[in-house]
DNA sequence: ACCTATTATATAGCTGGCTATGTATTTTTC
DNA sequence: GAAAAATACATAGCCAGCTATATAATAGGT
């Protein structure tokens, strides 16, 4: 069995129960990374966010078409360059920010319920090796 | 960070790295777990197959359309279940077998490449008991 | 034997990942 | 300063995951 195959694996069965846990709040699991960077800091542009998050421009467009359709975000053209536009919550993409957050922490439980507090560690460290790899 | 963020996201890069790996062997890599399965026993019905993967029903109909259509494999009706199909491996799917797990190995040296033997067995060991957990 | 429930596959339609390409606007280079 | 290159976003179209539902066949209960 390759590492590869359970580690894709694992990643789906987690997506899965993240989408359970969200379902009923008007959340998407896809949009939750983008409210976590806008959390953070409002007003990124386009750019700015899909390099943060992780995923190529044509799927943040999506994400972020539909996150305006659900009237999470807006985008305002950016006034220094007129390419850009910049994205910012809506007081409903603000307001959502304990409730996501609270489903975020339950899904992460999974990891407390089955790892020691030791093994949580390593594999997080674990984790961000292969990452820094694969970002070489 | 949750763990569940950084372990989506090295899957997401590792999927990636694969379709890179698997790019011109006309093999797409949704289908390596198909075949996989396919080459340890063929004729095995649809319902065997996606269990054995890991997907919904639908998930593996659709992949298993394209396969036919590459000619990878084919449906033959169950000749004890009017209901059921049975899927073989056209002599085109048993061939790439070799090609196929080699570039599967070559995905899976990425964890050779950034860990240590003790990291990569630990690693695998947690994996594990995460998907017993969430399959539970 | 029949009617119901269950099972195996298929279809429709949603989400989220991708590459390739288009369009408008900088930025760079000469 | 104009042409070329690069950049930011949008669009089209593919793949792979899902739920809900349809269809056909089998299995079960009375």
């Amino acid at each position: 069995m390759y590492t590869s195959t359970i580690l894709k694996k694992v990643a789906l069965l987690l997506t899965n129960r993240g989408i359970k846990i969200l379902k009923g709040t008007g959340i998407s699991h896809g949009h939750t990374p983008f409210l976590m960077q806008l959390w953070k800091k409002d007003g990124l542009r386009q750019k700015d966010l899909y390099m943060l998050v992780g995923v190529e421009q044509p799927t943040a467009v999506r994400i972020l078409d539909r996150m305006e359709g659900d009237g999470l975000i807006f985008r305002k053209p950016s006034p220094n360059d007129r390419r850009a536009s910049e994205v910012f919550l809506t007081s409903k993409g603000k307001e959502c920010n304990k409730l996501v957050d609270q489903k975020a922490k339950e899904l992460n439980q999974v990891f407390e319920a089955c790892l020691t507090k030791d093994e949580r560690a390593e594999f997080d460290r674990i984790l961000f090796k292969i990452q820094d790899y694969l970002q070489r």
